[in-house]
DNA sequence: CCCCATTGGTTGATAAAATCAACTATATAG
DNA sequence: CTATATAGTTGATTTTATCAACCAATGGGG
């Protein structure tokens, strides 16, 4: 078949957008998804910048600046200047933004644990490392 | 790894809508992602109308409805009031959209084929029961 | 040491995509 | 025949994303 591997792909994606909004019930704290993926980014970036954001989402500055800017307004994240790089801002978890990650690591987890219930370790594996040749093959 | 999976997917989607979109050039074309999810849910469904675009993809109406009309402008569907209902209409190829539908599987193939080129097909098997079985999990 | 190209970040303006609500016309159940 | 549901359209608005101009700090080469 031509197109089902996209078509999968896509559904698969769909799904789990759906899944995951669901069981994190970001939208009534005035989370979306990119905001979950800047919390993301600084949860397993050392001294994360804008920056450093900007490069993994591959975003515009302009966008990852509001939407940083929008996490400092919830109170979910600081930003303070580097000492070596004056223009830097490093950014860090407040202690409710790291509360609230713990969150969502947790109901991340969940919806994991439920998309996986029917799979074992080793289909799992088989399944990432097949992914990440697929995304290795496209770089 | 509680987030490996996700992150995985979320860089292999992100990775092949890039690619996709070099692959097809629909831009050029005035075409987005959301066009060609059309072209193909038109392909594929007998009798396609508005409404099983929005069933299928789960957008607005009001969306699916302009990118309908964009089409239509584009000259790449046509649409035609139902004999059956008077309220439907059914949305079908015209000769200049069957031969760019026609492009566009060729360039899917392309990127297909590219994002597979390491692998055998059992793996892609493989790969597509497993992710199959994430989305009936998560139904 | 200073100039200047580069980098990190902010902001205003605008474009593109998505959503909401109201509306028309047709269909269908009761 | 009426009331309700369905298919589709449109205007208004919101949300996301992108572009371009800008400032301040950095750092390498003359």
């Amino acid at each position: 078949m031509n197109t089902s591997l996209a078509n999968t792909l896509f559904m698969l994606m769909q799904n789990y957008r759906v899944t995951i909004r669901e069981a994190i019930n970001a939208s009534e704290l005035g989370l979306n998804a990119m905001h979950v993926r800047c919390l993301h980014i600084i949860a397993s970036t050392s001294q994360c910048t804008a920056n450093d954001i900007v490069n993994k989402t591959q975003r515009d500055k302009a966008q990852i600046a509001r939407l940083v800017k929008e996490l400092i307004a919830l109170k979910l994240i600081n930003k303070c200047a580097s000492e070596h790089d004056k223009r830097c801002f490093i950014l860090t978890f407040t202690d409710q933004g790291a509360v609230l990650f713990e969150k969502l690591l947790a109901a991340e987890k969940h919806v994991n644990d439920q998309m996986c219930k029917t799979l074992n370790p080793n289909q799992i594996n088989d399944f990432l490392n097949t992914a990440q040749q697929m995304i290795k093959n496209m770089q």
